[in-house]
RNA sequence: UGGGGGAUCGUCUAGCGGUAGGACGCCGGCCUUUGGAGCCGGCUACCUAGGUUCGAUUCCUAGUCCCCCAGCCA
C-alpha cells in the first residue's frame, strides 16, 4: 500500500497538526491494542484501518499491535493468532512492533508502588458489594473506605502479600486515592490491581496479581511512546484517570487519548459478547460463520481485503453514534469483486430444457468471455448441447408485467449461444409443477456470429445438462430481522436472530470449469452475484457461498408489484 | 434531578461567518448478448427558540432529544 490509505477526519486532523507541530519530537506512534478473548471484526477492522492508516500515510509513523492481556480468565492463545492473521490478511504490518501487556507485568507493579509511596494508592480489602456501596450513585458522592488511610508501610506490605499469594482472590485489591466525591465516578478510587489465583495464557501461575485496564492501558502506551492512543467513544470519561495514571505514575511518556465512535451496521451483531454467545451456543457454525461480521466470516464469505478497506475508509471516523447501512458494505464488494473476478454460469434451481432441433448426438464449444470488465481476463470454452437447465426462476408460465424471461411462445438468448423459442411446457400431472421445457434453438443466432437484427428481451444463463457439475450453494441473509438497537433491551435479543440467515441450495449445477476450484477462490455466477468456493468444498462435495447477490432490478420491480 | 459526549439528506459524512458538498440508497432515462457493469438526470438535510451580524449549519443564550458512566470487564 504505498499511496495514502485514508480519507481525512478529525483524528487525522489532529494527528497532522501534531506532526506539523513537531509535538512528541515529532513522532506519530499509533496502536491497535486487542484484548485476546475473541475473534476481530469489522468494527475492529475500522479501528486497525485508522491506526496502521495513520502510521501508514505520516513519515516515520509507527503502529503497534499490543495485545492487552491483563485478565487471565479470558484470554486465550487461539485468539493471539487469529488476530494476528486477521490484522495480515486486512493489509496491514505491526513489523517488529508486536507487544503484549503481560509483558510488561513487572514494570507495571514497580509502578505501583511508586503510587504506593507517594500516598496515591492504597490497599482495601473491602468487598465488592461493599465497594459498590461505597462508590455512592451518579447523583450522590461515595463514601472513604476505612482503609484509605492506611499508611504507606502498611500499603507496601501488603500490596507485597498481595503478589506473593497470601490473599484469596476477592480479598484485597489495589486503588488509586484520588475523589470519592468526584462527579466523575471513574475517579472514585478506581481499582488498579486485583487478586486472580488463575493461569495466565503467558504468564502461567509468576502472577496471581493482575492490573486494571485503566491502570495497565495509560501505562502500556506510555512505555511503548505512542503519541496517540485512539479509542472509542465509551472510554472518553476515563480520560482523565488516564492522564492522572500517566502523570503519577511518573511515566516516561504522555500519550494523549482521542475518542471516536464505534462502527454499528444494520441487521447485525457487533459485540464481542454477543458474538461470543453465538459461538458458543453454536447458533453459529463458528467465528468464522459466513454470516458474521468477524473478519473471518467475512474473509470466508468472500470478501476482500480491498473491499473491507475501502468501506473503512468511507464511513469516516466521527464522534456521534451511528449505524452503517449494510448496503453500504455490500457496495464496496461489488465494486471490488466486479473489477476482478471470472464470470462463470451456474443455475441454483435446476429446470431441464430440451432443444427439439438441436441434434442428439451433437454438442458445440461456445467461446465465453471472462470478464467483460476486463479484457486481460480471455476467454473460455462452454459446452452447448441439447439438453440444458436453466434458472426456475427464469421462467414463467403466466409471466407478470415486465417480465422479460421466457414464458411460453417467447423467444430469450442464452447467454454466449442462440437464441430459443419456448414451445411446450411439461408438468407433473400431480403437482401442476413444470418439470420440463420443450424449445427450439435459431442456429443463425449464434453469439457474436453476425450482428443479427432479432432483438430479444431477455438473456439467460444455463449449463449444459451432460457436462454441468453438481454443487451446493449457500446463501446469506441478514443475521437479524431488525437492528438491536430499535429493540427494547430488556429481552433476549438472540429472538430477533434471522431463522433465515444461511439457505442451503442443494442440487445446484455449475459449468465443468468449476470442478478443480480451490477454496476461497471468488467468482461471479452471471446474472446471480459474487460466490466463492468455500472451505467446506475440500471434502469433495463443490460448494459455494454467496457473498453478495448482484444488484436485481427485477427482484425491485417484482417486489413493487407484490406491494400493489 | 451528577458527570462526560453528540445532534447536517432515508443512511454515513464534509463544512471552521459568505450559494449546504460527496458517497450509499431511492426515483427516472440512456446503454447493454448479465434486468449486472457503465453513463446521464433527479430526490431529500442544518434539533427548537431567541440573540449577535450586512450575512449564522458555523458565534452566544435558553431549551429539546440521543448516547456513555455506579465491573475486582475492556
Amino acid at each position: 500500500m504505498p499511496e495514502p490509505t485514508g480519507a481525512s477526519n478529525f483524528i487525522r486532523d489532529i494527528v497532522a497538526a501534531d506532526h506539523a507541530a513537531g509535538k512528541h519530537g515529532g513522532r506519530v506512534v499509533t496502536r491497535f491494542p486487542p484484548e485476546p478473548n475473541g475473534y476481530l471484526h469489522i468494527g475492529h477492522a475500522k479501528s486497525i484501518c485508522l491506526n496502521f492508516g495513520i502510521a501508514h500515510d505520516t513519515p516515520g509513523g509507527l503502529c503497534h499491535l499490543r495485545f492487552d492481556d491483563t485478565n487471565p480468565t479470558t484470554e486465550d492463545p487461539e485468539y493471539v493468532r487469529a488476530i494476528q492473521d486477521d490484522v495480515r490478511w486486512l493489509g496491514f504490518d505491526w513489523q517488529d512492533k508486536m507487544f503484549f501487556a503481560s509483558d510488561y507485568f513487572e514494570q507495571l507493579y514497580d509502578f505501583a508502588v511508586r503510587l504506593i509511596r507517594k500516598g496515591k494508592a492504597y490497599v482495601d480489602n473491602l468487598t465488592a458489594e461493599e465497594m459498590r456501596a461505597y462508590r455512592g450513585t451518579l447523583t450522590q458522592p461515595g463514601k472513604n473506605s476505612p482503609s484509605r488511610d492506611r499508611s504507606v508501610d502498611e500499603n507496601l506490605d501488603l500490596f507485597r502479600r498481595m503478589r506473593t499469594g497470601e490473599f484469596a482472590d476477592g480479598t484485597h485489591v489495589l486503588r488509586a486515592k484520588i475523589d470519592m466525591a468526584s462527579p466523575n465516578i471513574n475517579l472514585r478510587d478506581p481499582v488498579l490491581y486485583r487478586i486472580r489465583h488463575e493461569t495466565h495464557y503467558r504468564t502461567g501461575r509468576t502472577w496471581c496479581l493482575y492490573p486494571a485496564y485503566d491502570y495497565a492501558h495509560p501505562l502500556s502506551d506510555a512505555l511503548e511512546g505512542i503519541t496517540h492512543s485512539i479509542c472509542t467513544l465509551e472510554f472518553e470519561d476515563h480520560r482523565p484517570l488516564y492522564d492522572w495514571v500517566v502523570e503519577q505514575a511518573e511515566a516516561p511518556h504522555r500519550p494523549q487519548q482521542i475518542e471516536f465512535a464505534r462502527l454499528n451496521l444494520t441487521y447485525t451483531v457487533m459485540s464481542k459478547r454477543k458474538l461470543l454467545e453465538l459461538v458458543e451456543k453454536k447458533l453459529v457454525s463458528g467465528w468464522d460463520d459466513p454470516r458474521l461480521p468477524t473478519i473471518k466470516g467475512l474473509r470466508r464469505r468472500g470478501y476482500t481485503p480491498e473491499a473491507i478497506r475501502a468501506f473503512c475508509d468511507h464511513i469516516g471516523v466521527a464522534k456521534r453514534d451511528a449505524i452503517v447501512e449494510m448496503q453500504l458494505l455490500e457496495h464496496f464488494i461489488r465494486e471490488d469483486l466486479n473489477k476482478r473476478v471470472p464470470r462463470v454460469m451456474a443455475v441454483l434451481r435446476p429446470l431441464k430444457i430440451i432443444l427439439d432441433n438441436y441434434p442428439e448426438d451433437q454438442f458445440e464449444e461456445l467461446e465465453a468471455v471472462n470478464n467483460p470488465e476486463d479484457p486481460s481476463a480471455g476467454s473460455r470454452k462452454v459446452h452447448f448441447s441439447r439438453v440444458l437447465y436453466i434458472e426456475q426462476d427464469d421462467f414463467r408460465e403466466d409471466p407478470p408485467k415486465q417480465f422479460f424471461r421466457l414464458t411460453p411462445g417467447r423467444e430469450v438468448r442464452l447467454r454466449y449461444a442462440y437464441i430459443i423459442k419456448c414451445i411446450r411446457v411439461t408438468k407433473d400431472p400431480q403437482t401442476g409443477e413444470v418439470i420440463e421445457l420443450r424449445c427450439t434453438y435459431d442456429p443463425t443466432t449464434k453469439s457474436g456470429a453476425s450482428h443479427e437484427q432479432r432483438k430479444v428481451k431477455a438473456t439467460i444463463h444455463w449449463v449444459s445438462a451432460s457436462h454441468a457439475v453438481k454443487a451446493e450453494v449457500r446463501l446469506y441473509n441478514p443475521l437479524l430481522v431488525t437492528d438491536l438497537a430499535k429493540v427494547p433491551p430488556d429481552h433476549d435479543w438472540t429472538t430477533y436472530l434471522n431463522p433465515n440467515s444461511l439457505e442451503r441450495i442443494t442440487g445446484c449445477l455449475v459449468e465443468p470449469s468449476l470442478r478443480q476450484t480451490v477454496p476461497g477462490t471468488r467468482y461471479q455466477f452471471e446474472r446471480l452475484g459474487y460466490f466463492c468456493t468455500d472451505s467446506d468444498s475440500a471434502s469433495g462435495t463443490l460448494i459455494f457461498n454467496r457473498t453478495v447477490s448482484l444488484k436485481d432490478a427485477w427482484a425491485k420491480i417484482e417486489k413493487t408489484h407484490a406491494s400493489r
